[in-house]
RNA sequence: GGAGGUGUCGCCUAGUCCGGUCUAUGGCGCCCGCCUGCUAAGCGGGUUUGGGGCUACAACCCCAUCGAGGGUUCAAAUCCCUCCACCUCCGCCA
């Protein structure tokens, strides 16, 4: 939710953020309106209340006739003072709903723009020359297959398209870098987390899953629970409605968790091998700090990324998200995209974005600063490692001749001191 | 799933039967001041959060807030209903 007061006080700013996300102002003269015609039924509604409280105060102590006359005005009081209860809150209620929908200011530094409009920042790795090494690559699917991986047919069979089986060497996987990438943020002083991911409503639209990302959200039959997307859901979600101790900032989270997502609307995209499911699991990194601290927490989100992707040996990129593509909670975002050989085009692993205070306000996230001063915080989340790309980028660079796969060393410890994945019988 | 209990402004707690004087009690913690050679003790004061008005975004005034939402009433922490959370016991179960 964005600062009601900065609405307010400098609409234009926000219609030309907006703008900026290729949105028009309409959202925004909207709220502006409701913000007026909510102020003027909050006057209503205490003016009379005030009346109602003050003749109540005189009516135990009056006797006889004036009883009966306080009696019979605040009895008229009464319905009046329940008419601009309602009033107030259904103006209220079209206030918040404004505000609701109006996503994130973009940052200043974002890139203008949709999609195709992010920045490279840096490039980092060597791609392998396949060519050169004189062999035709294979894709994750052929080499999940051939290493005994990754059953796709079988995950099909049982669940449906977008499911898979990692078994054998690619289940132990899935558990070394789940490990791997737990130390690490461990050692970076990260808390450890296994969230809840069946949530309340609540929970998803503070988050801000409920707006136009709701189509990609599983929502359970029957009952007012949602399967999350991402633990940035119930990490978010934590500290609603609490004031933390600003002594206590940065409070960093590292969970693991499955992650569900329907991919509505994404027919016919990556529909071959485990690029894009709809379950996998994931080790996510989350983030309470102050505004001012925001900025630079998120570069050291993405430097434990970017530490990440360099420790398992791959080439990648990191991209500047362009404000159309930041989604509603985003004030910026940075992918970092690993080369994938067989699509010859680098791919999103892992993306970190900072919400300032957009989630804290909608989940009533606040800190105590120094004074005893009550201030919104930020929250910002950044992936470690989502598995099934991990584990597709993972096999095509280090795919060999033979369809063996070699191991980065400092996956090797996690992964019983294997160095290398070799291809099994049937 | 069944039976019973609990939910008060950081923590603990009074108040709820019998609605109005609750402007929610007291303790702890915390903050400010006094006292003190320092510390401790003592003394005095302050200490929920959100919103509105007015404004220097101060002070001040007002409204809401006793788990949440409804209802009864001139008036609700207090009475009624629904929901939520937690606790105890029983049943079932990974």
């Amino acid at each position: 939710m964005i600062d009601p007061r900065v609405l307010r006080d400098d609409p234009d700013r926000v219609k030309a953020a907006q703008a900026k996300r290729g949105l028009s102002g309409d959202a925004v003269d909207r709220a502006l309106a409701a913000d007026t015609a909510r102020r003027t039924a909050i006057a209503d509604f205490e003016r009379l209340r005030a009346e109602q409280k003050q003749l109540g105060k005189q009516i135990p102590q009056a006797q006889g006739e004036e009883r009966a006359e306080l009696l019979a005005r605040t009895k008229t009081l009464s319905a009046d003072v329940r008419a601009a209860e309602t009033a107030q809150t259904e103006a209220d209620e079209e206030w918040r709903q404004a505000l609701l929908a109006i996503p994130n200011p973009a940052a200043e530094e974002a890139p203008a723009g949709g999609e195709d409009d992010y920045a490279v920042i840096s490039e980092h790795g060597t791609k392998r020359d396949f060519e050169a090494e004189g062999f035709t690559p294979r894709d994750h699917v052929e080499l999940g297959k051939i290493l005994g991986a990754i059953d796709i047919e079988r995950g099909a069979k049982v669940s449906g398209s977008r499911f898979y089986y990692l078994t054998g060497a690619g289940a132990d996987l899935e558990f070394a870098l789940v490990n791997m990438a737990l130390d690490q943020a461990r050692g970076a002083g990260f808390t450890t987390m296994v969230p809840p991911t069946l949530v309340r409503p609540r929970a998803m639209e503070g988050t801000g899953f409920l707006g136009q990302a709701a189509d990609d959200v599983y929502r359970i039959e029957g009952q007012d629970t949602y399967l999350v997307g991402t633990s940035e859901v119930p990490l978010a979600a934590y500290h609603s409605d609490e004031i933390l101790d600003a002594e206590t900032l940065p409070r960093r989270y590292v969970a693991f968790s499955p992650c569900f997502r329907k991919e509505a609307g994404s027919h016919g995209k990556d529909t071959r091998g485990i690029f894009r499911v709809h379950w996998f699991d994931k080790v996510e990194m989350f983030t309470y700090t102050t505004l001012e601290d925001a900025a630079e927490e998120h570069l050291r989100l993405l430097g434990w990324e970017k530490e990440w992707l360099d420790k398992l040996e791959l080439a990648y990129r990191v991209i500047d998200v362009a404000a159309g593509d930041l989604g509603l909670s985003a004030a910026r975002k940075y992918d970092c995209e690993a080369w994938i050989p067989t699509q010859g085009r680098y791919r999103e692993l892992t993306s970190t974005s900072d919400c300032t205070d957009f989630q804290t306000r909608r989940l009533g996230i606040r800190g105590r600063f120094e004074g005893g001063d009550v201030k919104p915080v930020a929250t910002l989340n950044g992936t470690l490692t989502a598995i099934p790309r991990t584990i597709v980028a993972l096999l095509e660079t280090h795919q060999q001749a033979d369809g063996s796969v070699r191991v980065p060393a400092a996956l090797q410890p996690y992964l019983q001191g294997r160095e290398l994945l070799e291809p099994v019988l049937g």
